[in-house]
DNA sequence: ACCTGAACACCGTTCAAGT
DNA sequence: ACCTGAACACCGTTCAAGT
């Protein structure tokens, strides 16, 4: 912050901490990319070298598990109270959305894991609920591994895909150059370019919802 | 190759190609992970600089989007006279062995997206069967859509997953630790260290495939 | 207690020089 | 035509030195 002081203007840092850090990584991360990220871009945007950093976090490993942990925390925990299907719909879509808003989140969770505390009392909340709904443990274990990929999966595809981003239009012209090689490829091609994948996303949820529905009971 | 001629052995190194470049790219991803990939590593295990590769590749981006080409190339392409359920079932099943058998094509796939050329063939034959089956673009494009993030959902779990690894151990230390505060986690803890990712695969799959068959007709 | 500069062992990649 | 060594601009991390 600066406070301007008569004529003089003061600046004062706030002092460097493990919050502060995993907070500029995060900022770092959406605007550039999880890629862009390195320890002495970190400490630009602190205003320090890089070597600073190491007296508040061990190393970059502990970073990216912070900016895991931050991004999981921002998924509001579903309400036991709410029946189950509605729980797992409004949870789904909210984990989706956080997602969306730090595309970099799911490599990082293919890097490192997802075993920080955020994302366990995630976890363990989700469990729950699909154990009180009536779900055996075989059950509850086969519909969180299914609902934790079409999530992932989804998240996945969204940060993967190119069909909707710039270079759309290189492989438009290399499409229609191999179309009649790829004539289903081709033809699905404007689908799959303008597609939300919120509401894709959607659509697999309540399939998989009513699936899970089925074997229960 | 080595022969040897009476009392001295003549080294006749295969010469070095794009082909043999992608093979022994994914022997050492194989072995040692993508990470540990370096264009120096790979150059040595081809006994031969580093910088010899950039004469047959224009750089190491190329070489990941080979190593996913082949990948790719040897996933068997479903038989499209077959009934449209037992294509995806086999087709998904398939996909998973090879991405169960490299893991590290998943976080290639990320970084690198999937638009070479044995992606497109798969994904051209798929949906193919799909319309074929009488799902209309609208329909095969989610189908395709669910499926593949169900499949890479599972992929990614797979690769990401620590809880059939070593620090299993560390973790199981950390949860007893932490049991009161996530019970549901530690009850399912061994269910989810000792999963059979592949069946569990297959059980979502059925649910998908039963879910898109209702909404056909 | 916190920050720094120099250094180390690695990257991918370029380029002039060798054969 | 293919391979090489030296070099460049980057990494993460260590460590002795500064305040």
């Amino acid at each position: 912050m600066t406070y301007d002081v008569g004529m003089t203007v003061i600046e004062t840092r706030a002092p460097l901490n493990r919050e502060r850090i995993i907070g500029a990584a995060v900022k770092l991360a959406d605007q550039h990319g999880a890629d862009e990220l390195s320890m002495r871009k970190l400490g630009a945007e602190l205003g320090v070298e890089a070597m600073s950093l190491y007296n508040h976090v061990a190393n970059k490993d502990e970073i990216l598990d912070g900016m895991i942990d931050h991004v999981f925390t921002t998924i509001p925990l579903p309400d036991p109270k709410e029946d189950w299907r509605v729980s797992v719909r409004t949870t789904g879509l909210a984990a989706m959305e956080q997602f969306t808003a730090h595309p970099w989140v799911v490599s990082l969770l293919m890097q490192r894991g997802n075993f920080g505390n955020a994302s366990l009392v995630f976890m363990n909340q989700v469990l729950g609920i699909l154990r009180a709904a009536g779900f055996s443990d075989e059950e509850t274990h086969h519909a969180w591994q299914m609902l934790a990929s079409h999530t992932m999966g989804y998240a996945f595809q969204q940060s993967s895909g190119s069909w909707h981003e710039k270079d759309w239009n290189g492989l438009e012209d290399q499409l229609s150059r191999l179309g009649d090689r790829f004539p289903h490829v081709v033809a699905l091609a404007p689908l799959l370019a303008e597609c939300e994948f919120g509401s894709e996303y959607a659509f697999g949820l309540e399939i998989i919802i009513s699936g899970l529905e089925a074997r229960l009971g």
